[in-house]
RNA sequence: GCUAGCGUAGCUCAGCCGGUAGAGCAGCUGAUUUGUAAUCAGCAGGUCGUGGGUUCGAGUCCCUCCGCUAGCUCCA
């Protein structure tokens, strides 16, 4: 006896196997016809998957207004585009389709190279499927069967996947649907004509399992949606996204510039973007003087001794430049990071318990040979700036010095505006052997650790085991851009390694009149200047607020015959502080609003005859439009208040 | 690094089956002196990413390299 409870309460009690599809049927037809998948218990699974014949379950109908019932619909149809594809190549070998965020893909082995020209084919094939209708079918058999089964389809990806990754399962389940045979564990949805709407992205490759010394397969990009209308909304995000991407804001905005004449990853920073950088150092130099650091400059490059000592090199030597060579066989390396520099200063004297907390922060240029594929504008290159600084305490102020890292970096983001974020805290996997370091230190820091994040305000705190840096646990801060892109950009780091007498041998003259072994902290809020830039120029779509616009205000003239007032108002605009400059063209003015609009300049002052006799500035906002006429001194003070405030008026969703 | 796609004026792009390069914007010059998102006219601007090949002839076809884009792998 199967009692089945339904979300409304009621329940339902069966004597012999049942499948939800069927209880749906029961409650109404139309609700049968719109089943997509059920929820039993906790677990997703078919409409058509049995029922257990006894005990008690929770089950729920989805639908296509059940958010889970959107991930089950998307993997059907990875399924259908698997089938167009064979439809289409007959010899392709299917590797792996799943679902990801807003969308799936399907890997293919195929010697045809599928280009997007082939995309309107498979889509059509794939429409023709979802018309069709036919039900997806699941089928389980037990190991020794599948194998020989998808040996027989001569699928011998799936046979591989099979004696290796499934080698441990008795019971395999696949589906069928129609000529289609694809070994999945499921759900489905009942039958294809569920599937919505739906669009072939893009094509890629990828490795077979992950793994870069296997071959190399075609991935396949899809996404679909219940309804045509979200699925136009999502390519119209797909398209804002393009509009705001920063390597297209950099260049129409003038901020930077990369030229492969110069070296691929190698960031100009332009006045404009220039002007945004200084104003975030300022902000963050503020910042660390009222925390206690000690700003230091160290050299950008080193001997590469040094580097072999901190056990950079040779182990990091794929990502690093090449040493440089010298007649008499002295060797630099360009810092691929700081911290070995300011543990020189460290070891510079002997360390007194006394001196301890030491916070040395260097805005520090580090090199890094990224491989050429992963180079992409600003936010992956191989010369950054990082807002870094090593904190060096003793164990006991480990949690101290960690807390005021974490309420630095949220103070930072939240003053950007970045609300959405997540931290990671990276412990390390106690089967794992890769750790330096004591594990009784590793377990107290780690419990510190999570102390300090437990009574702190940290949205979506993620413990993630096994995620620790080998040299110490780790809070990452993962922030999410207006496209949904994830960017790890700040990052505290404990370090158990580099001052180890393995190491640097660091030490500090405790109260007991002993050497001992201070931690080190790594931590830099934004991570480097330039990703981070990158990350607010999509943030705000290159409208910056306006204490980080590049032009804060431009002074346009009606006519030419207001020009001296004008240059008169942009000399006093300057004299306050602002970054300003004047359109004085023979232009109409409305072009040079237009153009100030494009430009993003967060304020116009438009200045005629009738403001030069009474000593006004009609003031124009980006967003609001015309304010109206107002004294030169008032709208001053107004714009310093916004400034002094760093306030964000607008972030463009 | 790998796979695929792309590379034409400062920018955005057109250029058919191979016949000797075109537009808009920006720039420059001149006229216009203007009241809240584009005034008009003229001029100038390109070894078609690089090197090679096929051809009577290559922006167009083939190969090499470089770069960019998407993804994969990587990210101290």
């Amino acid at each position: 006896m199967l009692k089945v409870h339904l979300p409304d309460g009621s329940i339902k009690e069966y004597s012999q196997r049942v499948r939800p599809l069927e209880i749906a049927a029961e409650i109404g037809p139309r609700l049968a016809q719109a089943t997509v998948a059920a929820q039993v218990d906790d677990q997703i699974l078919g409409a058509d998957q049995p029922l257990p014949e006894d005990g008690d379950v929770r089950l729920r109908i989805l639908t296509a207004k059940d958010p889970e019932a959107l991930d089950v619909m998307r993997h059907s149809c990875a399924h259908v585009m698997a089938r167009a594809v064979m439809r289409l190549f007959p010899d392709v070998q299917l590797a792996f389709g799943p679902t990801i965020e807003n969308g799936y893909y399907y890997d293919f082995d195929l010697e045809h190279p599928i280009s997007e020209e082939d995309f309107p084919k498979i889509e059509a094939e794939m429409a023709r499927i979802v018309k069709e209708d036919e039900a997806f079918e699941r089928v389980e058999m037990d190991h020794a069967e599948a194998v020989q089964f998808f040996g027989e389809l001569r699928q011998r990806l799936k046979v591989e996947h099979l004696e290796d990754g499934l080698k441990d399962q008795r019971q395999v389940s696949f589906y069928r649907q129609g000529e289609f045979i694809d070994l999945c564990r499921g759900p489905h949805v009942p039958r294809s004509g569920l599937i919505g709407a739906f669009k072939l992205l893009s094509v890629a490759g990828a490795y077979w399992k992950g793994d870069a010394t296997k071959q190399q397969l075609q991935r396949l990009y899809g996404t679909a949606f219940f309804s045509k209308d979200d699925l136009e909304k999502h390519l119209k995000q797909l398209e804002e996204a393009k509009r705001r991407d920063h390597r297209l804001l950099g260049r129409q905005l003038q901020l930077f510039l990369i030229d492969p004449a110069v070296g691929s990853g190698l960031v100009f920073w332009l006045p404009k973007g220039a002007v945004v950088r200084r104003e975030l150092e300022n902000f963050l130099y503020n910042e660390l003087i009222k925390r206690g650091y000690q700003p230091v400059y160290t050299p950008v490059i080193g001997n590469v001794h040094l580097y072999e000592t901190s056990g950079h090199y040779p182990y990091y030597k794929d990502v690093q430049f090449p040493p440089i060579e010298m007649a008499d066989g002295e060797r630099y390396l360009l810092r691929p990071m700081n911290c070995p520099h300011h543990i020189t200063i460290y070891q510079s004297q002997p360390r007194s318990y006394r001196d301890l907390p030491l916070r040395l922060a260097e805005f520090g240029t580090v090199h890094r040979f990224e491989q050429s594929g992963e180079l992409t504008g600003m936010t992956r290159v191989r010369g950054f700036t990082q807002d870094d600084a090593h904190i060096f305490c003793t164990e006991e102020q480990v949690a101290d010095e960690f807390r005021g890292c974490i309420e630095m970096t949220q103070h930072v983001l939240k003053t950007l505006g970045l609300d959405e974020y997540r931290v990671r805290l990276g412990l390390r996997d106690p089967q794992e052997t890769k750790y330096v370091g004591d594990p009784a230190v590793w377990e107290k820091a780690e419990a510190a650790l999570i102390g300090v994040c437990s009574t702190m305000d940290l949205p979506q705190l993620k413990i993630e085991r096994g995620e620790a840096a080998f040299y110490g646990p780790k809070a990452d801060f993962v922030v999410t851009d207006c496209i949904g892109r994830e960017w790890q950009l700040g990052t505290v780091q404990l370090d158990y390694n580099l001052p180890s007498p393995q190491r640097f041998g660091l030490e500090y003259i405790g109260p007991d009149n002993a050497p001992h072994q201070p931690v080190m902290i790594h931590r830099a809020p934004f991570g480097s200047f330039e990703r981070f830039t990158g990350v607010l120029i999509e943030h705000f779509a290159g409208a910056f607020p306006l204490w980080l616009a590049p032009e804060q205000v431009r002074v346009m003239v009606v006519s030419q015959k207001a020009e001296d007032y004008g240059r008169e108002v942009q000399r006093r605009l300057a004299a306050a502080g602002l970054r300003v400059s004047g359109d004085y063209r023979a232009e109409k003015i409305g072009a040079k609003i237009r153009d100030a609009q494009l430009e993003l300049i967060p304020y116009m002052f438009v200045l005629g005859a009738r403001e030069a006799a009474e000593g006004k500035v009609a003031v124009r906002d980006r967003l609001a439009g015309d304010l109206g006429a107002m004294p030169l001194e008032e709208a001053v003070d107004k714009l310093q208040a916004e400034i002094q405030n760093k306030t964000i008026r607008h972030v463009a969703k």
